[in-house]
DNA sequence: TTGTACGCGTTATCAT
DNA sequence: ATGATAACGCGTACAA
């Protein structure tokens, strides 16, 4: 019985003939090892969680492709949960997920910082898009990409530019605004705000009459999906994109081989972010007696990805 | 002990004073049912399985959210895993999961009909896109959909079109392609088949060569992102969509908000594909004593929900 | 190298 | 209604 164990566990602590012969009665018997049972001795599930503001999104959909793959073969399995942005439930499934997965990522997480770092201390959490003291992240810094984007669209004669926020609640969105508004002043232009608004093309399209009235010629919005739905918008109303109104934004949807046309945008490299929280989250557990307990809390690494400028020709 | 058991458990079968008590203590230590050892206990996981073809695809991202959102509150997580629409991989997926999971969800599975009832025979199923005897399933019904679309291709002067299948090992791809050839020859049309390719929008970009060398004025694409990457190759080459080349496709991005212009496409119920199947497999997993055991293989259910046509404006 | 016995934290059975 | 105890299936000291 122990033997059988070691199989499966350690076959190095095993005779050659021993685990064949093992083996040989496991398959006879369509035995397969209990992984409720493994978990409850060893005090590790083998499982990983993921909680992201959407799981529709196709944004979220690259992250957890890439999160998948890279944690498959390592014998974890990835729990998916999804928190609709609201930080109340974002915590509720913290508190499900807690005991049961042995880490979890958290991306671009609604909660406050002081409840993120209490969550850190009662269990191993990476966090996506959110830079936070003692918890290891990975993000990615949109700031150069907006710069350059900032400067194309300034050199393209677009002076007087609105900047589509969203969504409500998200601290990406100040922090981009700001890197908008430097880089249009710093090029004698203006970018205005409006937003904040929920991240889908629906939303996207309620835009429309406030981007005519505030008689701006390009636009840069949150992310694709409500840059897409502007666009159509526009384009309903018998507008001419991009020439009577030039549609950009930070998000993409490159990742999934969509890259829109008519839309400059910015591209965010969602798959690498997802090897990167991986790997760290799978570190942290695996190491979690010698490293994380000694580690001070400062040392946390944060992992920062630069997303680039990505020019369409149309 | 067993009173602590009880009133998180089944509350009823527990003093008012004594549960209060209880709930106190467990409060004050801080303390949380273990689910792991819960699930070794009583024999089931609250896990529920889910296998894809492509995680990354937003026709997928919007079923995981629509079968995360039924299971939620219901006591379940959902574990979630890419097949990349490998066979083996898929199969490889379901051995790793079975002892896991309560339930596996198999979204458009790639194994054959044996393999998969075999499965069946050792763990609750439901499938998505696919109906096997003796299996509960999902699925979507596109003929009346690519029959609405041929009329109206034929309607518009289209007499010659090309049908773009896929992805290769599809069992769906062949029952479109005779949905197309029979509502096309029957307005006496053409249908032309060009595949099986990848189902992204680089390989729908790469039969754009074919398409010019087949002389037809409008295709029909598996899914929509083969029909936009088809799309954005055909505008880059100069060509006019719609005018020069007309697009549509079975598949759509409608559910995320991105009705790509210029292309008309199959409307999808992927959200309640989603709340179906999930519903299914709870139901299958709660009575599986009474239901299951006794219900002859034959009577599995089918639901199937039909896709619609959508068309734009543009 | 292999076998024995205990513990992981909970639920279910039985008795009270 | 409550308390004691045996499983659930595995990993792992410990002994052989």
């Amino acid at each position: 019985m122990a033997t059988a164990s070691r199989v499966f566990g350690k076959p190095a602590m095993v005779g050659p003939d021993t685990t064949a012969k093992v083996r040989n009665a496991a398959a006879a018997l369509g035995y397969v090892a209990n992984p409720t049972a493994r978990a409850l001795a060893t005090g590790s599930s083998g499982l990983l969680g993921l909680i992201v503001p959407d799981l529709s999104s196709p944004y979220f959909a690259t992250l957890i492709s890439a999160i998948q793959t890279e944690i498959e073969g390592r014998g974890f399995e990835l729990i998916v949960s999804d928190s609709r942005g609201v930080p109340e439930t974002e915590h509720e499934i913290v508190q499900r997920l807690q005991g049961r997965v042995d880490g979890l990522i958290l991306a671009s997480p609604r909660n406050t910082d002081s409840v993120l770092i209490s969550i850190a201390r009662r269990l191993p959490i990476v966090t996506v898009n959110r830079e936070l003291p003692g918890i290891d992240s990975v993000s990615i810094d949109v700031s150069d990409g907006l710069a350059d984007l900032c400067r194309f669209l300034l050199d393209h004669g677009h002076q007087r530019i609105a900047y589509i926020g969203g969504p409500p609640g998200s601290l990406a969105d100040d922090g981009r605004f700001q890197s908008v508004e430097a880089a249009m002043e710093a090029g004698n232009g203006t970018a205005l705000r409006i937003g904040p608004v929920q991240p889908n093309a629906q939303a996207g399209a309620e835009t429309l009459s406030a981007i005519q009235l505030s008689n701006v010629s390009a636009v840069i919005a949150y992310n694709a999906l409500v840059a897409h739905g502007l666009m159509l918008a526009a384009v309903s109303e018998g507008l001419n994109v991009p020439r009577d109104l030039t549609v950009t934004a930070v998000d993409d949807l490159i990742d999934i081989g969509l890259s829109l046309p008519t839309v400059t945008a910015i591209t965010q490299p969602m798959t690498e972010v997802g090897q990167k929280s991986a790997g760290i989250i799978l570190a942290l557990i695996s190491g979690s007696h010698e490293e994380l307990q000694q580690r001070p809390p400062h040392q946390a690494q944060h992992l920062v990805l630069s997303a680039s400028l990505s020019v369409n020709k149309s």
